[in-house]
DNA sequence: AAATCGGGGTT
DNA sequence: AACCCAGATTT
């Protein structure tokens, strides 16, 4: 690297300084900046996990205005709960917020530092740090995605990365060795606003990032960190779409599923102990590494029906009342979508 | 350490 | 189409 990290470590006040004068007049009026609460906090740190600001904003809003505090969400139902996040994708958030709220709510006041966050449910590292940081001004240092690109840019890491995590450990020591102990939240969402709006991923602004002085990546940031690619795998999926007499025939996951928790989804064809029915559509749906191709068959009604009856998880939803019913979103849009296109070909 | 979990925006 | 996002949990 041209410039050792340590130059950077030394020069920690100016940095800082540097950073907190440019997130003063850049930073974006975010709801849980503009209102904050410990609890308005915590909302926003789950569901921003591994989502886009931009996708959580409608999320947050509906979230804060139905339960605006700790002790309603703790007393509200968890099947409201899963559906409200309906959506918003990993939804073993959704109940561990829940259990989160609940366990909070039990507490006469809640924890003030990262280590006493980090023992509730979906709180990790990142989340601890973050709402300690944030919501009470505890000198943990985050490091996120945007944290970590930032700062192997700043230190000039250009080795490749075997995983996130293990850019994580290499960046974690000079990202708490940067943080302003005077004003770590403030700190903290000033360098995750500048790996979103600066140092991006693929287009780094370097003339515009109010660190470019300290950092050793000039005229290389985009390249830089690197990570090993990850094997990608492709699966088919076939699954059955029925409808009889305005209502579709759905399967809903456990409440405590490892995937689409308490969330319903077009039934497969297999467990339905079907082969194939009249292909209808065909659609790529890309989970973390796998890639699944769905294909939806169009299954008369008459010949589930025993299924539906003896198996627990399937059940009928009204097609009015699928906006409601907590369905995953990617399968409330196909059966939207396709709705008309069945009933033209199957009598309603 | 590696695998898994959604959905969508960006490039 | 590939990559990655205010990561955590389980294996």
């Amino acid at each position: 690297m041209s410039r050792p990290a340590a130059s950077l470590t030394r020069s920690a006040p100016a940095f800082r300084k540097a950073l907190a004068r440019w997130f003063a007049r850049h930073r974006r009026p975010l709801p849980w900046r503009e209102a904050p609460s410990a609890y308005r906090t915590v909302v926003s740190e789950l569901m921003l996990q591994q989502t886009q600001v931009a996708t959580v904003l409608p999320y947050f809003e509906r979230w804060t205005q139905r339960w605006p505090g700790f002790a309603d969400l703790a007393r509200a139902d968890e099947a409201e709960v899963l559906a409200a996040w309906a959506g918003l994708g990993y939804y073993r958030r959704a109940r561990l917020l829940h259990g989160l709220a609940k366990a909070v709510a039990a507490l006469p006041a809640p924890p003030t530092t990262a280590e006493g966050w980090v023992e509730l449910p979906g709180v990790g590292p990142y989340t601890a740090a973050a709402v300690s940081s944030i919501a009470f001004g505890h000198p943990a240092a985050v490091v996120d995605g945007n944290v970590v690109r930032v700062l192997a840019r700043l230190a000039g890491h250009r080795r490749t990365f075997a995983s996130t995590a293990a850019a994580v450990r290499v960046v974690t020591p000079l990202a708490a060795a940067l943080l302003d102990p005077r004003r770590p939240g403030d700190h903290n969402q000033a360098m995750m606003e500048l790996g979103a709006l600066v140092c991006r991923k693929a287009s780094p602004a370097c003339d515009r990032c109010p660190v470019s002085r300290w950092c050793a990546s000039r005229g290389a940031a985009a390249s830089i960190p690197a990570f090993a690619p990850k094997p990608r795998r492709s699966e088919q999926v076939d699954r059955a779409l029925v409808v009889d007499r305005r209502r579709v025939l759905l399967r809903r996951h456990a409440k405590d599923s490892p995937r689409l928790a308490g969330l319903a989804e077009l039934p497969l064809l297999a467990s339905l102990r079907l082969k194939a029915g009249k292909l209808v559509a065909v659609r790529k749906r890309a989970i973390t590494t796998t890639t699944y191709v769905e294909r939806l068959h169009l299954v008369p009604a008459a010949k589930v029906r025993a299924a539906a009856r003896r198996q627990p998880d399937l059940e009928w939803v009204s097609l009015a009342d699928l906006p409601f019913a907590a369905v995953s979103g990617p399968h409330l849009r196909w059966v939207t979508e396709l709705v008309g296109k069945v009933a033209g070909e199957s009598k309603g």
